[in-house]
DNA sequence: AAATAAGGGTTCAAATAATGAACCGACAAC
DNA sequence: GTTGTCGGTTCATTATTTGAACCCTTATTT
């Protein structure tokens, strides 16, 4: 092992339960010699990587890592690392494909791929996407914060289509759903012969900041197209989602309810 | 330089201007041998701590080290329990206002609020901030160790701009005027234009962890607006301190003299 | 109050891992 | 088709890392 891995390999030694440790105990855990362990500490913390306790001498996490964190954040949100996976979507699929972005209990449209083909949903960038009657809205919903779900089922819900569900509790039903199945499905409830599945991307407290889909013309949905669709989306939102907070899914969707 | 050293000095390359850079670009800048580098960029990439575009071949901060963050947080949560005094702060004072953390006597910005105004201040989160020469500097300094102080105005004291003070005697009647006033004041002593106001955030130890500064331009800055932005920075620094303690803010600013 | 144990930190010869000049293949510009 | 650039690799040389033994201080035990 290289150095540099033992050296990073002391930071993952901590964790929300033991967020600080005593030399020795540090040097056991990793299973290295103390002085080569305080000669990797005294490296991280020359770099805010680690800080030591005046009082207790205990290490723990340093600011040098929030600071990296939010570099990383702030100029990489969803849009690249989401690419790649809508592009996969798209010609898996062959249809459209497009992503979401949750700005103030509202969701964006900020990225969509086209299928080379004819017949095809046209989902335009900078869209606004209704809540209550798209599949992205519900995926959103399903993974919301409560107050936002409250605020979106509040107010009259409008119906674009004769399927539009304009009934709170009907709407609240599909959630419900959505969280069950892993994705969400809308038949035609924001424009007539659109069918779209639906699923979250979740940020790091675990909650939506985002969702993806797939729409598609009604006539190529038979129940196991779209169901296929429906488990490509959420394994896509699933990556999505473990790559941009760097933790597994389970961990994040725990978040919320624990 | 240690390996660990030199490796995590590859981290420091990546800024919101430059988050992704190339291998060759990235030796060049750290001065180390194209073979060194990559070794190291590989070692880091094992840990999440970088990652590499699959096209371009870029590489760029990893998603590691959010989760690591997040741990470093949940002990030590500095950035949850400031957010909201500097989303009102920026609200009230409509100018930017930032966050920095205290790392090995240096003092780095990680969290920043800009106004929804076109005339502001930019700052960006990841930048090191001359202690002599900010508002955040002097508020730091105004509470830190001794040894950290002397350290600061030991060295040469570099001139930013024609008001930046260089002489450490100057410096340190600044700093006992912070101590007095309760915030810290620096017109201009950094970059042309910005007047800037910042008061400490204090740790259990009664020594400084942080600063908070309201950053504006100095055409919008009055004596009385100044005034009041200083004392509405050193309420919100004081306010954080102690919910962050749990401990009433003379109780902690007593502790370092006791 | 002397003895013992345990933790943080340090030293230096020996062992091991890091280094970098040179090289490869791919691509782009001229 | 030559030249330059970039990502990536090799391997003999070189410098860093390693760890047993050590010191110091602070409890805990006898």
């Amino acid at each position: 092992m290289s150095t540099v891995g033992k050296a990073i390999s002391l930071l993952d030694l901590f964790s929300i339960d033991t967020p600080e440790l005593g030399l020795t105990e540090i040097a056991r855990r990793a299973g290295f010699d103390k002085a080569t362990t305080r000669r990797l500490l005294v490296s991280l913390a020359r770099h805010g990587f680690v800080e030591q306790d005046g009082e207790t001498r205990h290490y723990r996490l340093g600011a040098g890592l929030t600071r990296l964190a939010r570099i990383r954040e702030a100029r990489f949100p969803l849009l690249q690392t989401a690419l790649p996976y809508l592009r996969e979507l798209a010609a898996a699929t062959s249809e459209t494909v497009h992503l979401a972005e949750a700005v103030n209990g509202s969701l964006l449209t900020v990225l969509v791929e086209h299928p080379a083909r004819a017949n095809r949903v046209n989902v335009n960038v900078g869209e606004y996407l209704p809540l209550h009657s798209t599949a992205s809205g519900l995926a959103y919903l399903a993974h919301a914060r409560p107050e936002v779900v409250k605020e979106a089922l509040g107010s009259p819900l409008a119906a674009y289509t004769s399927h539009t569900l304009t009934e709170p509790g009907a709407v609240l039903k599909e959630v419900e759903a959505t969280r069950g199945r892993g994705y969400s499905v809308m038949d035609q409830g924001f424009e007539d012969g659109v069918f779209s599945v639906a699923a979250a991307i979740l940020g790091s407290g675990g909650y939506a900041i985002g969702t993806l889909a797939v729409a598609a013309p009604v006539v190529r949905t038979s129940k196991a197209a779209a169901a296929e669709r429906g488990k490509a989306v959420a394994a896509a939102a699933r990556e999505i989602s473990e790559r941009l907070n760097g933790e597994g899914f389970n961990a994040l969707r725990g978040r919320v309810s624990a």
